[in-house]
DNA sequence: TAATTAATGTTACATTATAACATTGCATTT
DNA sequence: AAATGCAATGTTATAATGTAACATTAATTA
């Protein structure tokens, strides 16, 4: 099935977030009820934060935040969550930035296109099967099979743009 | 100019790496040498290092053998030697990897598509026009603009998928 | 040569991530 | 319910990656 996707558009600066966020945590359930996976107390939690708004997060910010309900968290304790949020496709890692960013469409597995402002640090998600199959087109022409697909591409959005920045 | 350069393409496990690393420093010399921008022993011995091979090096392995030559070697010694050649494109970061590795087509100006092989651990580096027009193209869709662009594929290569790996 | 800038040296520290082992909690069997 | 086993979390320590800030040296220019 082929599918161009923009799963995340940027958002307006000002957006009903909640809504968002509800969105996020309530097909990250059904997602795991499905497949009797465990979304425990301390991983929704951690799904929360990185869903806090549309920037990718660090986990060490994801960390001071979980301290505070939750005195006990390190950072294995993070790492773990975030590692088990991006098995289940709930996180996707932004490798150039070392830091998290909710998956908006958590129903399919995917690795994702990213588009990152730099200025205002939103970010954009695609699941562009145009890309993906050229990607493969090309890889193929190496012999290349490919396993995961990382796609992170910096500017400005166009919010940003025109307010001149 | 449209340009579909496999820029380094996967080496078998055995070929004569010293030419490619001769060719890179040579390339590396005559870029500098135009633009007038020092390539000072330092940095070459750092960019000589990163070609030892097709795979990306850490940071602080490459510190580890500069070390050896140059004691008074230290992180930031290191990190300003691959900013620098970074920034002359002679080197690409791999962002997923934490790792460095040369770049085989300095000439030109452009942020690769870079193939990585999860058995052998090398990479290959396009410059494909296909690849980047197409993300141009989807980001022109989100009113995005592009200031660079990141393209990371893991997988298998050839060799080692033939080698049953 | 003096002044200026670029490059490197040096120390300290910040950030990102994992290893290893202990404990707790839940699920299943007895 | 008790015993067992496994998944999840707690805890401590440390590894790996990267940068800030200031001192010194080398190269370039005035």
């Amino acid at each position: 099935m082929s599918k161009n996707k923009v799963i995340s558009p940027f958002k307006p600066s000002v957006h009903e977030h909640k809504d968002c966020l509800e969105s996020a945590i309530k097909a990250a359930k059904s997602r795991c009820d499905e497949s009797g996976i465990r979304l425990t107390p301390l991983r929704q939690q951690v799904l929360e934060l990185v869903w806090q708004n549309h920037e990718p997060v660090k986990a060490y910010d994801v960390l001071d935040k979980l301290k505070k309900e939750h005195s006990s968290s390190a950072p294995p304790t993070v790492y773990r969550a975030l590692d088990f949020l991006q098995e289940q496709g709930l996180v996707h890692k932004i490798e150039s930035l070392n830091a998290y960013v909710g998956c908006g469409n958590p129903e399919e597995s995917h690795s994702g296109q990213f588009f990152i402002c730099q200025c205002c640090g939103s970010v954009a998600e695609l699941d562009d099967a145009d890309i993906s199959r050229l990607i493969r087109k090309k890889a193929n022409k190496l012999g290349f099979k490919i396993d995961d697909e990382m796609v992170e591409i910096n500017g400005h959005c166009q919010e940003c743009l025109d307010s001149g920045k």
